[in-house]
DNA sequence: ATATTGAATTTTGCATACAAAATGCAAAAT
DNA sequence: ATTTTGCATTTTGTATGCAAAATTCAATAT
């Protein structure tokens, strides 16, 4: 008996992906509320599906409920999005140790492609292109290091695309000039399959954009919002 | 306008709760479909709620949905075992870390009301007693330490409450006098405030306990059960 | 001008309805 | 005696219905 990877499409499935792309792409913003009746006509399904979907992204934290009042997007302050980034610090610190000692030969190759279109002696200024590459290689380091729970935890928390979007320019903390090195060193403890040093690393890249990020919310003086 | 802590009780949240305490407490086990009609009878609501509630359940991988067959309580072989010990390794450990950061004086003395009804230099003896007292330290210092996104992972996932639950004597991996000095290291430097101290003791902890974990695993031949 | 009241309207939370799919089971075929 | 077939039953996935709560907004009162 074979396990066809064929993942069933419910219309709750589709729904929450969809809704789940919107909040990200900022189709909903933070504070909005979900009008339940209105996307439910716009995607053409009822509201049974919706609703679980929106129940879904409630226990991911990216909704919130208010009984009896609708689920509105949540907001994050700079609190939480440096409590993201500690989550991001040892998941990712995990995901990296394994990726170390259980990476192929081939994704070894691919792995050392990333960043090469960038070099490191000279100013980078395409910070746009420089963030998606981010992106892909944080993503590229779970693929190959996470799997089941953590994998899950990762995506379901949305923990990546989310902590991209709140901060200054294109998404990214630090300059690509200041983390590129630290993006390299991970690379190549991972090549080299030395695990302990590719959690360490990983660690500390996240440890400096930590410490980066909190600076900043002492300037920018706590925008305190949010709550009820 | 303060937020009263007024948890809202919708019959979702209520069947939610229920149905992870029959999991945990193995009064739904694993493997078993889970009877909508029957069990929404019993509890007295309709399927709606608790579908929901089920819903919920599957994306904390608590249970499995195949599609147009219903819904069934997963089951966790040795690896995801060892997965999610990896997963508190780091999770907890990131929790030892903010709670020596964080915790306040009278914390401190509750802290070190833990394992003290047992002697580290006689044979502990009691595995049951000690079980519960292992689990409510590790709940304590998640309680200190973790709020906002690492509580809600420790808890969705329930990740204690079933790590608990699968392995040998009383869930305990490895026996009292092995572990209890490991739990007085972490006591005391979470109680000198010695973040760094209480991380890596935390994680010194998990990495011994996953070391046993595995090899176990290689003594018992592995169950290949599970999969479809 | 601002605050208060109170219907009319909208929205939520849950139950129920119902078609399509899956399952069980007895009769027929091998 | 086992396997196959076909129908009755059950269960799932989704839509719809409906009461209770929340919101809106115009009319009235302060």
């Amino acid at each position: 008996m074979v396990n066809l990877g064929a993942t069933h499409e419910n219309l709750d499935q589709k729904a929450y992906l969809i809704l789940k792309k919107m909040i990200i792409d900022r189709k909903l913003l933070p504070g909005e509320k979900i009008p339940q009746e209105k996307l439910a006509r716009e995607l053409g399904i009822s509201r049974t599906p919706l609703v679980s979907a929106i129940k879904y992204l409630e226990h991911e934290k990216l909704v919130e409920a208010k009984p009896r009042r609708g689920y509105f997007v949540r907001f994050f302050n700079m609190q939480e999005m440096v409590s993201i980034f500690e989550l991001r610090e040892v998941l990712e610190g995990l995901a990296a140790r394994r990726a170390a000692s259980q990476i192929t030969d081939p994704q070894i190759d691919q792995l050392n492609k990333f960043f090469k279109k960038f070099d490191p002696s000279s100013d980078i200024s395409d910070y746009k292109a420089y963030s998606r590459e981010d992106r892909s290689f944080h993503s590229f380091v779970i693929d190959v290091g996470a799997r089941e729970f953590l994998k899950s935890i990762l995506q379901t928390y949305n923990i990546i695309s989310f902590s991209y979007q709140v901060v200054s320019s294109e998404g990214l903390v630090r300059t690509p000039n200041e983390t590129i090195h630290e993006h390299l060193s991970v690379i190549r403890a991972i090549s080299d399959r030395d695990s302990e040093a590719a959690e360490n690393l990983m660690r500390l890249h996240f440890k400096k954009t930590i410490a980066t990020l909190k600076k900043e919310i002492v300037h920018h003086q706590q925008d305190a919002r949010l709550s009820a």
